[in-house]
DNA sequence: CATGCGGGCG
DNA sequence: TTCACACCGTCTC
DNA sequence: GACGGTGTGTCTCGCCCGCATGGG
């Protein structure tokens, strides 16, 4: 299976095009059911083009934006753009400019170029060709001018032709069908070709693919839009207003409503609009949201209701971030409601020192270079030591083929990662890695990954920071029990415990070794680092905070 | 004309 | 474009 | 001390070229 979807050679001229292909053949034959009959249309017909415009309709989907100049079009590989052109045209796939915004406009052609062609328009607005171009498009914007064709924009003709494509939306579904995302492109066929991304190779099978449904498809797509939405900066009644409020049972699809709930909800706090951010937070499961609640039913003084329900949460946290938060909560509203202080267990302390260091640009580098000797080398690692030996470690729990974590040739991670059966599923495997911490035999094969795997993409493994001697040191000096429980506690919340470790790995002259964490001034301990550092000290692994304060002139 | 930026490219 | 972290201003006890 | 908002760097390579900009 997945030889079919191997990125073609660089050789071939047209490899864009085979790749392509390969992904038109892929969503044909793996998700046929879930193309509509204009999808399945456009699949088919690009089959039947003749080749130059096949490759030119692909260097324009491959390409940003839907407007290109046709002067712009130049590949030796394909010929003359014009003919190529006129057949797409036929088929309906790209147009002539069609209606042209000013900014579009502005985007497409030159200074040197609107100069001539808008003289007149410039020249009204009393504007000479020394200004700039943004102030020529600010000027000409106020007010707004309605899109016209080129024609409209240029009576004499002084502007080349500009052409739009039109199937930009079917292929970005397309897109979302093969990797199931829109962040990856199609230059990811390329750069594997060349090696520069390197991914694990993972057996696929027919069934594996991110969605089951077009319903599914349809709500990531219009997700998507809402979120795009919302981040150009429109108001958030108006992306609530359109945002679908369905529950499709799709794990990634619904964690994406869920966070964009959580985002709109958190823009109405901002705007002080406390009723109906706690309404949408009600309704919203994104880690946090609960949280968020309590937080705006404080705001508004309800503290009796945000009791109830800070109680109902601290009998079934969701999560430590919760139970922390809520630590910080109670005695608050206690306090306002008159009720007595609530039992708090008090987080175990963390050994802290202060240091005075010459004023320098990089705290972390400066007590790096304060405490580091040559029997004590000290390491910049923040969260990638740790993290790096357990993906080393756990190399094929996180690669396991299971049915329906790898789709596509191109991932990193398996696509459950942060779902909640993550670790259950590859009991087997996981299993396996813990036994070999518990016997102390873990060492020779993360040595042995870590020589095989060099380069490969893993969502736990930054290659970069994980030299060859601070692997080895790392792995004389800590203890399995210590790896073990530090992966115990990754792999309860991964999502929330891949961050907030130790900036700095101190490894003693005496053998050990000691996570700390700097702190500049005016910096203060994040909550997960807290959380580490509790966690630290209840398992006897040692860690400590330094604070820096830089010597007086 | 030097410089910096961003898109296109393999 | 997301995320983790640093930094800073505020409010309160 | 708690909290929230904001800024920053780094995400995915390295190279080339066209373009905009501003100073000489
Ligand atoms: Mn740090
Ligand atoms: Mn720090």
């Amino acid at each position: 299976m997945d030889s079919i979807a191997a990125p073609a050679t660089l050789d071939d001229p047209l490899y864009y095009l085979r790749n392509f292909e390969t992904v038109l053949r892929w969503v044909s034959e793996c998700h046929g059911d879930l193309l509509d009959a204009a999808e399945r249309a456009f699949v088919d017909g690009v089959a039947a083009l003749p080749v130059a415009p096949r490759a030119l309709l692909t260097r324009m989907v491959m390409r940003s934006g839907e407007l290109f100049r046709a002067d712009k079009l130049r590949y030796p590989e394909i010929g003359p753009a014009t003919p190529a052109l006129t057949a797409l045209e036929a088929v309906g796939w790209v147009r002539r400019d069609g209606d042209l915004a000013l900014e579009e406009l502005f985007r497409l052609y030159t200074k040197a170029e609107l100069g001539c062609a808008l003289a007149a328009r410039l020249a009204a607005a009393g504007l000479d060709r020394h200004g700039r171009k943004a102030d020529w498009l600010a000027a000409l914007g106020e007010p707004a001018p309605a899109p016209r064709p080129l024609s409209g924009w240029d009576p004499d003709g002084h502007l080349p032709a500009a052409w739009r494509l039109t199937v930009m939306p079917v292929c970005e579904r397309l897109r979302l069908m093969f990797f199931g995302n829109l962040h990856q492109d199609w230059r990811e066929f390329v750069l594997t070709e060349l090696g520069t991304f390197r991914y694990e190779p993972v057996a696929l099978d027919a069934a594996s693919r991110p969605y089951r449904s077009r319903a599914d498809l349809d709500a990531w797509l219009d997700l998507h839009a809402c979120r795009e939405r919302f981040e150009a900066g429109e108001p958030a009644d108006a992306v609530a207003a359109d945002l679908p409020d369905g529950d499709t049972g799709n794990p990634w699809v619904e964690e994406r409503r869920h966070k964009l709930r959580y985002k709109l909800a958190r823009q109405w706090e901002r705007e002080d609009q406390l009723e109906r951010a706690e309404a949408l937070y009600a309704q919203c499961q994104y880690p946090d949201a609960r949280a968020r609640r309590l937080r705006v039913l404080e705001r508004r003084g309800e503290y009796r209701a945000a009791l109830t329900l800070a109680e109902q949460a601290a009998a079934a946290p969701e999560s430590e971030q919760e139970r922390q938060q809520l630590a910080r909560l109670r005695p608050r509203l206690h306090r306002k409601l008159g009720l007595p202080k609530p039992v708090v267990a008090p987080p175990p302390t963390t050994e802290a020192w202060t240091l005075t260091l010459p004023a320098s640009g990089f705290v972390e580098g400066a007590v790096a270079a304060h405490l580091s000797r040559d029997d004590g080398p000290v390491f910049y690692v923040e969260n990638t030591l740790l993290t790096g030996l357990f993906g080393l470690l756990c190399w094929d729990a996180v690669f396991a083929p299971l049915p329906g974590a790898f789709f596509h040739p191109f991932q990193s991670a398996p696509a459950d990662l942060y779902q909640p059966g993550f670790r259950h599923r590859r009991r087997r495997w996981f299993d396996d890695a813990f036994a070999a911490l518990a016997d102390d035999r873990h060492r020779g094969p993360i040595l042995d990954t870590w020589r095989r795997k060099f380069g490969t993409a893993s969502p736990f493994v930054h290659w970069g920071a994980l030299s060859e001697p601070l692997l080895t040191l790392a792995l004389e000096r800590l203890p399995a029990a210590h790896l073990a429980a530090y992966g115990e506690r990754l792999l309860g919340d991964i999502k929330a415990n891949r961050a907030g470790l130790p900036d700095l790995i101190q490894f003693t002259p005496d053998g050990g070794y000691r996570l700390i964490e700097v702190k500049g001034p005016g910096d203060r301990l994040q909550d997960n680092q807290r959380r580490w550092l509790a966690f630290f000290a209840e398992q006897g692994i040692p860690a400590a905070v330094c604070k820096v304060e830089w010597a007086g002139p």
